[in-house]
DNA sequence: GCTATACTGAACCATATGGTTCAGTGTTAG
DNA sequence: CTAACACTGAACCATATGGTTCAGTATAGC
């Protein structure tokens, strides 16, 4: 099984824990966007959205790119792969007690009988 | 599609964010537990882990029942349903810019004919 | 060249987080 | 009944977070 670091699941939960920040990603999910205009979409001072910017690409999940004076903005090649597959693995993980539980229900009718 | 609670998913995102509480779910996803006995599991005091607890509990991810003196956890009713499918989500946006991508690209490769 | 635009960085603020200690309360075992 | 145990709550601490303002720097357009 693939070893995630702790710290970057640490970084992206912590960037998605913010409704503001999951609303960026949706948007770039849409259509890339510079700085200025995420700070408009979202009523927000441009240093404001500058530091969730940040935030995000620290977490890997945007990159940008500084063309002129204006920074593009696009979600990141990661994508979000390693959480998808760490919530996965603990349903996987949850299931599993579950179906271990329906064993023992059964064995219990069983021995009813 | 349904509409999550943006704050349901701000409180589980946060609580995921600390590598201490997704290790405490993993436990859980194996056998249920006493506070006391993650606090010793995690080298951490009785009051620190109540914390982690309570976060987990307010997200919804973690179910508690006392008996007697002893508090027993177990992974919560919901489930990580509703974090699974907005990553989806956003993963199914990202991959349609992709493809809308790809055919501008294929595009481009017709016309240079 | 001058002005408006787009971003950057520092400083500040209030509140939240992750941990601790200490002082309880209620429960169990002997 | 008493001692040990499992938890609870309040208070405290350092650091992080989400936002702001204000003062820059660099680029674009007239």
């Amino acid at each position: 099984m693939v070893q995630y670091s702790s710290a970057a699941l640490d970084a992206s939960f912590a960037a998605l824990s913010d409704a503001t920040r999951r609303g960026i990603l949706e948007r770039l999910g849409r259509a890339e966007s510079s700085v200025s205009a995420l700070a408009d979409a979202f009523d927000m001072t441009l240093t404001g959205m500058k530091k969730h910017i940040g935030v995000l690409e620290q977490a890997g999940l945007v990159t940008t790119e500084k063309v002129g004076r204006v920074r593009t903005c696009r979600l990141g090649g990661r994508g979000l792969m390693a959480e998808a597959a760490w919530i996965e693995g603990l349903q996987q993980l949850w299931e599993a007690r579950f179906d271990a539980l329906d064993d023992i229900v059964e064995e219990l009718k069983r021995k009813e009988q």
